[in-house]
DNA sequence: TGGCTTTCGCTACGAGCCGTAGCGTAACTG
DNA sequence: CAGTTACGCTACGGCTCGTAGCGAAAGCCA
């Protein structure tokens, strides 16, 4: 747990001011937990408002002051559980690839995170406004463990430096999108297991390319 | 299009009896049409059955005979585009990847697509008759792109020959997870073009791996 | 041709959820 | 203490869901 910066930023800021009674923090721990375990049982499209706020003993216009739809609650409510990704070093390149690999397929294993994730993108394609909320509050953030491991690698002479900064920035995209996309697809889409052996022989190919896969 | 197996198989089919009449062929074309087109205007949750009716220029009853729900009906209104990937022998194993990628990225480029990709995966993993239905009606039959792609490759002399029968197909689920996942990924969750330069770029990831990326 | 079967469009309906308004009460500030 | 804001609760109009029932249309088969 590093960053920690996951303060209670709602969309829906309460009053400049600073009178009158403060939020209740127990009411959003509350209903943030009553929305992932809603999100559990019913998944997302049959997630209604007035069963997360039965669920955290909270009233429903109490969602309502925090959050303006269900897509701003979901994302808030399932951003935190990404916080938990670290990156130890573990003494290769492969080896944190393949670390990094099986804590992303557990988070993703999470019930609540893949339905939770998967909805929030669906509905960010039409959505300008969701589509910067997930940028800021999940990809920017996991960024770092791209741009940590390849540090990593760098000083211990398995990866080349990269001067150019828009160069290495790209690099960094690319291989992002690589590592999360398989991940990702290989757990929602072919609805297959990421275990230590896949995620051994991804790491195998990555590192070295499509000719490694029979080495 | 060299599938075509896109036969009007409903979820709801019709009773077995062959008398009476015959379920409109004119309706069917014009609700998928019409679900593409609501997608587009209105995005995954704010999509209703009645709309759709509308737009067809149907009866919202005759919807319900045909599909039971809105997951149901968006799947078979989607599967059919994705008949459309070719695989065209471009000469070498980096043009054949980096030609299937920017077609599927042209695919995704497309907003119901994406819409209603996301919006059935995100109810899929509370669902495990979608499920089945997305990969028989969508994964399997991509596969197939791979599995030529590496055919072609291995009697070019770029790739080796694989004997295990087994392994090869572990292969081919890791190389199509990889390929898609890294696309859907940068075009939905990252939000960024996947452009030629792109698709050349991450061709050579994928060709020689990581150490390639500054050569 | 007539009889049988199934689909069609249409209308109507109960049920459930949405998001808001209004009220009295609770909590915190100066 | 007065002022301000959050809270729980109730109620509401509006929308969507999925189904039922009707008469008419469109096929098949004797």
């Amino acid at each position: 747990m590093v960053a920690g910066m996951s303060s209670s930023t709602y969309p829906k800021a309460p009053r400049a001011g600073r009178t009158g009674r403060p939020r209740s923090a127990e009411a959003d721990a509350a209903i943030l937990e009553a929305t992932r375990a809603s999100l559990v049982e019913l998944g997302w499209s049959k997630l209604t408002m007035g069963d997360v706020a039965t669920r955290a003993g909270v009233a429903k216009t109490t969602l309502y002051r925090r959050w303006a739809n269900k897509n701003e609650l979901v994302v808030d409510a399932v951003a935190v559980l990404f916080d938990e990704l670290e990156l130890p070093d573990r003494g290769s390149l492969a080896a944190d690839v393949e670390g990094v690999v099986l804590q992303f397929a557990d988070l993703l294993g999470q019930p609540e995170t893949k339905t939770a994730l998967m909805g929030v993108v669906a509905e960010s394609t039409t959505d300008e406004a969701l589509r910067g909320r997930i940028r800021s509050a999940i990809v920017e953030r996991q960024k770092r463990l791209v741009v940590e491991g390849r540090r990593r690698a760098q000083a211990r002479g398995e990866l080349p430096y990269e001067d150019d900064p828009r160069a290495a920035a790209r690099n960094t995209d690319l291989i992002f999108d690589v590592v999360a996309g398989a991940v990702v697809h290989r757990t929602l889409v072919s609805a297959e297991p990421v275990d230590a052996e896949w995620a051994r022989r991804f790491t195998a190919l990555l590192v070295s390319g499509l000719s490694s896969l029979t080495a």
